[in-house]
DNA sequence: CACGGCTCTCGACAAAAGTCAAATTGGGAT
DNA sequence: ATCCCAATTTGACTTTTGTCGAGAGCCGTG
């Protein structure tokens, strides 16, 4: 039997099955292998992204709240996912819309910057499979350490994998011991071009983090609950690839950010479409925090979420007319 | 029963299917439905493009003779439908490619010109369908009248129908009987517009007609064949958009030319992505016409033809290296 | 050269999806 | 108000598809 069974011949299965129309019988004769091979090779065809089976995302957007924020927050695009919804796991509901509406956003051609955390991993976990050669996913902050699945490189390398990308990672400690090795690494060639590069980009996406004991970054080490709280009371508001913002959405002047290898938010904000999931409902002062730092033109939340958005753009509605 | 099975449902049951996974007889029971009905929403979510199921046709750029060939006539990117191929219908196997390829090259917002022939028409046919809303289908020449059924504004209403995007006709003839009566016409305001706009699409998709008593034009009475041989024995080498162009792309200087009301070539030259389809092999002589015009960028053959443009690019290769 | 390990393939079964005619329902016309 | 029409829904049936374990060819290795 056949050594390889030969991209060629899956593509060409995938061919007369899903352009052509044919049956699986009718493919397997026209081949000369037997249905069951067919049936596994478009499985294969589907992983491998030779073909795409994408849902239009227009049903969330149409919506009235999504346009009622959209206005209301000066965003870009709203995309609410339904919370009273039947589905069977509704935890990964907003993570499936969100991954569809990142591969509607993706074009060919592109520079992705991917931040890291639970919320990216699971988008990328339920992401379909596509086929988009000539795209470059970037990481868009430095490591961090052990124990999580869903380290940034992880984010990255998933991604990539799905799109069928080239993933470009970024070898550096997310946070280091002491402010002047931050800064020396900074100016190390190699981590200072990838850092400015990441202004090219032409599409990011990222979560945001929470300030409290929950976060990642305690749970990783980098602080300890104790200085998050103290960060929290001088102002602390939300994370955003690594770095503490405050209510504004501007990096918090504190010693933590400034021992943090990550995307400077200039260049985050340089990026033309800068999408935010937010899964957690608990979320909703970090976001506005980000939201007030333009860090955010595309938006995923929950149901829940919006209507807490809109609620607070309504009682405290935006500054000029 | 509900009144109208609202986009919405259709969507929803879609949306659960595809994006989440769900087995129809899951998604019934959600949406408290039958089975059966989830089937046909399912197949009305297709054919309305709520959902997308494309191949990539990278196969078929992948092709080394691809590649030689648009080396060789300096083309963006070149497309070969395998003719050995097994397939059922082998005729339409370049306008399935062509209709892939198209919707592979169709961008949102785009403002695409079409033009019309049997190929077109083929194509429209196959296509399948997609939900571009912010699409707009402009026909690129006059109107034939009669006897086909691939007539200029069908081919356009068509594809706009298959993209869910607007069709924008162009209620003129193609040929008028005297060339006065052409030039007042031309000088209309509606129609004016309308050819004066063709130059700001962003894709165009088109033929070329042979210069022979089969054409069209003949058929349809708009040349008889005796005006035909004479035209081509005065150098006329193929028909673009209802223009007769000479061997070097050009309008043919000829009576015939003067009294169409069509997209001017350089119209047609300043759209950035100019596809081509040509399935007859008999239509060599008129596609060296259009490649040496610079009517197109990008081109859909069969194999046949293919080959016999690679010996002739190879025989008489471009003037300078 | 025989051996496992490997992947690919096949046939048969179980599951899922597609289809049809009949029934139901709302809306509009009489 | 009542009837008719067209569209939608449904349950039952058929066809198509997905999956499993067994088997067969290929490779490197002992």
């Amino acid at each position: 039997m056949a050594i390889r069974p030969a991209e060629q011949l899956i593509h060409k299965a995938a061919w007369l099955y899903y352009a052509h129309g044919l049956r699986q019988d009718q493919v397997a004769s026209q081949l000369n292998i037997s249905r069951a091979s067919v049936a596994m090779y478009l499985r294969k065809a589907r992983e491998t992204g030779i073909v795409n089976i994408s849902t239009s995302t227009q049903l969330f957007t149409d919506d009235v709240m999504a346009r009622r924020l959209e206005d209301a927050l000066g965003l870009d695009a709203v995309w609410i996912a339904p919370e009273n919804s039947h589905v069977p796991d509704p935890s990964t509901d907003i993570a499936v819309l969100a991954a569809s509406v990142f591969l509607e956003l993706v074009k060919k051609g592109d520079r992705i910057g991917v931040a890291w955390g639970r919320t990216i991993y699971t988008i990328a976990d339920v992401m379909s499979y596509a086929d988009l050669q000539d795209v470059t996913v970037v990481q868009l902050c430095g490591n961090l350490g052990a124990p999580y699945s869903y380290r940034p490189d992880q984010c990255t390398m998933e991604i990539a994998r799905r799109l069928n990308a080239k993933g470009l990672n970024f070898y550096a400690p997310l946070v280091l011991s002491t402010e002047e090795l931050a800064r020396a690494l900074r100016a190390e060639p190699v981590i200072r071009e990838q850092l400015s590069d990441i202004s090219d980009c032409d599409l990011a996406l990222y979560s945001v983090g929470a300030v409290d004991a929950d976060s990642h970054l305690v749970k990783c080490g980098a602080l300890s609950s104790g200085e998050m709280a103290e960060l929290r009371s001088r102002g602390a508001a939300g994370v955003i690839a690594g770095q503490i913002i405050d209510a504004e959405g501007k990096v918090l002047d504190c010693s933590y950010n400034r021992r943090v290898i990550s995307a400077e938010l200039a260049s985050l904000r340089a990026i033309a479409r800068r999408l935010m999931v937010v899964q957690e409902d608990s979320k909703f002062e970090p976001l506005l925090a980000a939201i007030a730092g333009g860090l955010c033109t595309h938006l995923v939340v929950g149901a829940h979420m919006a209507q807490r958005l809109l609620d607070h753009a309504g009682a405290a509605p935006k500054k000029a007319p």
